[in-house]
DNA sequence: TCTAGAATGACACCTTAGTTGTCGTTTCTA
DNA sequence: TAGAAACGACAACTAAGGTGTCATTCTAGA
């Protein structure tokens, strides 16, 4: 009976679908785990911020290589704005640089410099300590079979998403 | 090979600990997956924000009963302040009521009014109209499972935070 | 019982991450 | 080649929420 994929919710009358309110659970459940983990990366010195922030920036452009601006923005939950003055600011810092883009004059490529790599490494560095003091109780195939049902999940949120643009 | 818990990175001579990686990962997914959400939230109209908002405000109410403004600022992610805001926002709306609190005077209770838990109603059956439309390759088992784990890490993550305040 | 310290409500100020808008230029495309 | 879209640059602007403080109230320990 448990297991019906639409059944009749006792007192109310109203139609109760198991496994929509499953996803709407780990919606939830989705949400406020993100922000334990920024709160934690805030405390540790990881990140400041999350969707404008450098640690997403410079991960990027760490596992995808040199990417324009407009690019970044693209894939990251910001504004294009907001990533040219990030790419910017760490221009400023050194940590990243701009580089002729063949396909395009006048949108450059951004690209991490030597300190640049060494800094996301650290950053990186602390991420993955971190991440090893945690999910003591749970085993690695379990915890990448989540991640891959969260990011289907997040997939078909963005296609739902982008729909009713 | 792969399984084992820590092995050398040829090149980079680093330590990596597949299990950590993954755990990173997971972290990473899921603070993507919850960007998607609130911005599907927000274009559905469901939300406007999240920590501060009035959706999981209410949602407490709705699944505890009534609580003072402190016990809901200590589940939320936001501070006792604003809370205080909102519920005071939320009582002039005529969403909630403040009850007396047999165990403190002072600090009131606060409870769902007749429309505040019409309200929730409409709110929580719009979170479930959207949920039911995603994930149709998952199955039900697997999205609960999903949501447990993510739930430990979300309990790791806390009490790691906790312990660096 | 008395008192020190914590919790609460109320209110004001402020930080900041991020959005929005615009403009001139450049690139793409039909 | 013309019109549309993308891009960099810059300037408000907003909203969400944090922080600080103070008077009042509660709690717990001596």
């Amino acid at each position: 009976m448990e297991a019906m994929a639409a059944r009749h919710n006792r007192g109310t009358g109203a139609i109760v679908d198991g496994k929509a309110a499953a996803i709407a659970e780990l919606m939830l459940e989705v949400a406020q785990c993100f922000f334990r983990i920024r709160a934690l990366g805030q405390k540790t010195g990881l990140i400041t911020s999350w969707g404008g922030g450098a640690f997403g920036f410079m991960r990027s452009l760490a596992l995808l290589g040199p990417l324009t601006v407009p690019q970044i923005a693209q894939m990251r939950p910001t504004s294009r704005q907001r990533m040219q003055r990030l790419a910017d600011e760490l221009a400023a810092e050194g940590l990243v640089e701009f580089i002729d883009n063949p396909k395009h004059r006048r949108s450059k490529l951004v690209q991490l410099t030597r300190k640049g790599a060494a800094r996301y490494g650290e950053l990186n560095a602390q991420l993955l300590a971190i991440a090893s003091t945690m999910g003591t109780a749970l085993g690695e195939a379990d915890i990448r079979k989540t991640a891959e049902i969260v990011r289907q999940l997040s997939d078909d949120v963005k296609v739902r998403s982008e729909r009713l643009r």
